[in-house]
Formats: structure tokens, C-alpha cells, sequence
DNA sequence: CGACATCTTGATAGCTTTCAACTCGGGTGG
DNA sequence: CCACCCGAGTTGAAAGCTATCAAGATGTCG
């Protein structure tokens, strides 16, 4: 699974985010400069059954993570992006599953002495804002809210808000199992805010902002 | 807002929880002592906006944890019943409300030197757990899958796998709020559960469970 | 450049919400 | 002690939204 410790290079005909790591290394900036493991398009980092093992930040690309139900549902719970720190688990064994969609370099954070657990506190507490809001949306806004929820998330979280441009390296499906949507919903909304002007689609995996006021309309 | 510092009794004409206080105390052991905050049945304990203070626990009662949008929309993110942790918050200000649902009794946690931070890390992965069992319950589920998922959780939290008697104190509006549907939904779907013989209403809010295998199907 | 996965769009079915009327239960006051 | 009252719960009918099924268009990658 490991199949390089080389750090590759982000560039790649793949669509990529720009690499945040550098601006973001706050808490477990101390790590920097380690070696990267890597990933191709669609490998899987970990699977739910696997042993806890050490904690992973994003140096470049981008991960997914998510059960899947018996009859084949998927929830996707997260993605990922350059500077996000995933992996932290309670239990021995891993309760999700995680893989990168686009080529992805990860740094490897074994849980050290103890005085990570700041650290450690502060990105449970991130993920759990994240998940909080994650529940609103999927409890109280109709696909159109929760389309829009996503845009605006996700260009925050790329800090694509100066000039509004969107990348969104994952599949329809995927958006539509972290919004508890179909597909074909999903793409129709999509349509939906490209024919009102509220977006422009330069392919289907980019996206050019032009109204961030209708995005953002409708949140308390 | 702290109407008495004097511990009451949970005796009451109320529906009340039973008191897991005492097998539950493993992390904030060493608090137990300490006189109760109480509240009266829908009365508030914090509110949005208001500075972030105490962690609270919950001795007795039913505690509702909530965020309202502009339209009046609401989503409960958490109920917390006796031997819960709730109240810690990553921004100054709180971001949710909360309010008691039933007579309620809480000790007032003021976070201490910073030995804290273990049992800290635990509540909020432990919060992280629930929010995302619930994620998966509104992004994947049907409203039977639902209340389902609802009836199984709280019975286990009230460890009533016992005897099967489930105590539901909150409104079925609450019950709505939490699961992203309507009261009518909610009543429709629990009296389904009652026609086929997976549950017996006592009274509104009081079931007990019959067919333990028909709830519990489905999940991963 | 070609093959295959992804995306888009359309039509229909199914589920949940909405609106409405009625019932039930607990609490209050006569 | 009982009748009344009002909030909460239940049930019904119709509208609205999303899923499903299906076909065609577009992109991507080898």
C-alpha cells in the first residue's frame, strides 16, 4: 500500500488543489519535512476492519472518507484537502474507509508522547464543527440548499473566494453520497445554478463562482 | 438563570430518565460532589451567542442540543441524558442552544488546569461518533430507517435492552427536528412500528419494544 | 483517436411534506 | 371532583420534491 516514501511532485495532469500545507502548518508544523507516502487516483489508504494507525495530513490531492451499508449505500462523511488531518479514531479498529480520489501525498503523524493531545483536540473538535454542520444540512435543506451548502464550503476550504474559481476533482456520485443525494440530482441542480447565472461551468470538474450572494443566502 | 444550587431530588410527577450517573462516572469522577444547576422543564441554559462558559453534566433530566435557522427551521443536533457531557465549544461564543426538555439537574464542570484535556478529547471524539452515526442515519436512511435508527439509539443509551421499556420525554416535533422530518412523519412512522408489532405504546411517550431484530436490521 | 466511465437530461413512480380536521391527555379552576 | 381547555398527537388527502429508470451526450485516459 505504501509505494513510495518520495514525496512526488503535485504537478500532474490531474486536476489538483493548489497545496495549502504551507500556509496552514500551524499545530503539527513540527512534522513538516517528512517524507510522503503516495497514492494513485481511486487506491484505498485504509478500510474499516483495519488497525488504528497513525494520523495522516495532506500535503497534496485529495481523500474521501466513508461507510458503506450493506445493501451498497454509501455515506461519504469527508473529503479532504491539502492541510487536513484525518485518520483519528476511538476505537482499535478503523470505523470508516478511506481513499484518495485524485493522486494524493500524505504525511505519516504517528501519534507521539502525549503532548500532541492539544493538537489532537483541536482537530476533533474541527472535525466535529464540520460534521455539525454537515447535519444541518442534511436535515433541514432541500437538494438546492444542499448543493449550494457544498459550493460554498468547498471554495472556503480551497479559499477560492477572491477569484471564485471552483475545483471539484470528485464524482458526481461522491458529491451526491456526502449530500444524501443521487447523482442525477446532484447534476441537475448543477445545471439549475448555471442556467440562473449563479455559476459557470468551465468543465465538469470546474467551476467559476459568479454569485457568492445567492450561494451564501439562507444561512442563520 | 441558576435558580438553586441545592440538588433535587428526581423524584417527580415527571418522566424522567434513570439516573446512570453513578455507573457512568469514569473520566470527571473526581467533580462528583458538587452541588446541581437545575432547570425547569423548557427552560434555557445557554443560548446562542452567549459567552461559552462551563461544561456541563447531566445528572438527571433531558437536555436538548439545537441550532435555529432564519426561517425558523431547527435543527437538534443532540439529546443528552443523565451521565452526558455537553457545553464544550471550540468559539468563544456558543454556537447552539440548549435548553432542558424535562426537570433537569447539571453539575457545573468549570474546565480546570489542563489535565482536562484527555477527558476533553474523549467527549469530543465521543460527540464525533454520535454526529456522524447521525450523519449517516440523514444521509442514507428512509423515515422508518430513521426512527429506527432513533429508537435504537436512545434505548441503548438508556440501556433499557433489558426490560425493552424505552422513555421518549421530548415532543415528537423534537424527535422531527432531530431526524429531519415532520411531526406527522414521525407519528406516522411510529404508529407503522406499533400496526406491525415492533413496539407498544404505552403512552406517548413510553414504548416498549417488542421486536428488538426488526429494529435493529439493517445496519452495517 | 477510440473506448469507457462520467455526466446530462427526460419521464415516471414513490415518499415526505403540507394543510387540515379530529382525538387525546394533563392541568387548572370552578 | 369534574368539566373545561389547550398543547400535543394522530390520521387523512393532496401537492411537491427526489429517486428511479432510461437514453443520449460529453470527457477523459490509455
Amino acid at each position: 500500500m505504501f509505494d513510495s516514501l518520495q514525496p512526488m511532485s503535485p504537478r500532474s495532469s490531474q486536476i489538483t488543489f493548489p497545496d495549502r500545507a504551507a500556509q496552514d502548518r500551524r499545530g503539527l508544523d513540527h512534522i513538516a519535512g517528512k517524507p510522503l507516502v503516495t497514492f494513485r487516483s481511486g487506491q484505498k489508504i485504509y478500510v474499516a476492519g483495519d488497525e488504528t494507525g497513525p494520523v495522516y495530513r495532506v500535503a497534496y490531492g485529495l481523500v474521501r472518507i466513508y461507510r458503506i451499508l450493506s445493501d451498497g449505500r454509501r455515506q461519504i462523511y469527508a473529503f479532504h484537502l491539502p492541510g487536513d488531518v484525518f485518520g483519528l479514531e476511538t476505537e482499535a479498529e478503523h470505523q470508516f474507509f478511506a481513499d484518495a480520489i485524485t493522486k494524493t501525498g500524505l504525511q505519516v503523524l504517528r501519534p507521539g508522547a502525549g503532548d500532541d493531545l492539544q493538537q489532537f483536540l483541536a482537530i476533533a473538535l474541527k472535525l466535529l464543527n464540520q460534521a455539525q454542520n454537515h447535519l444541518l444540512a442534511l436535515g433541514r435543506q432541500d437538494a438546492v440548499g444542499r448543493v449550494r451548502a457544498f459550493l460554498v464550503e468547498m471554495a472556503e476550504r480551497q479559499q477560492s473566494s477572491g477569484d471564485g474559481v471552483l475545483m471539484l476533482p470528485m464524482t458526481r456520485t461522491d458529491i451526491g453520497d456526502y449530500l444524501g443525494l443521487t447523482l442525477e440530482t446532484v447534476s441537475r441542480v448543477l445545471s439549475k445554478l448555471k442556467k440562473t447565472g449563479v455559476v459557470r461551468q468551465v468543465s465538469p470538474h470546474r467551476l467559476d463562482i459568479l454569485r457568492w450572494d445567492i450561494l451564501r443566502a439562507d444561512y442563520d
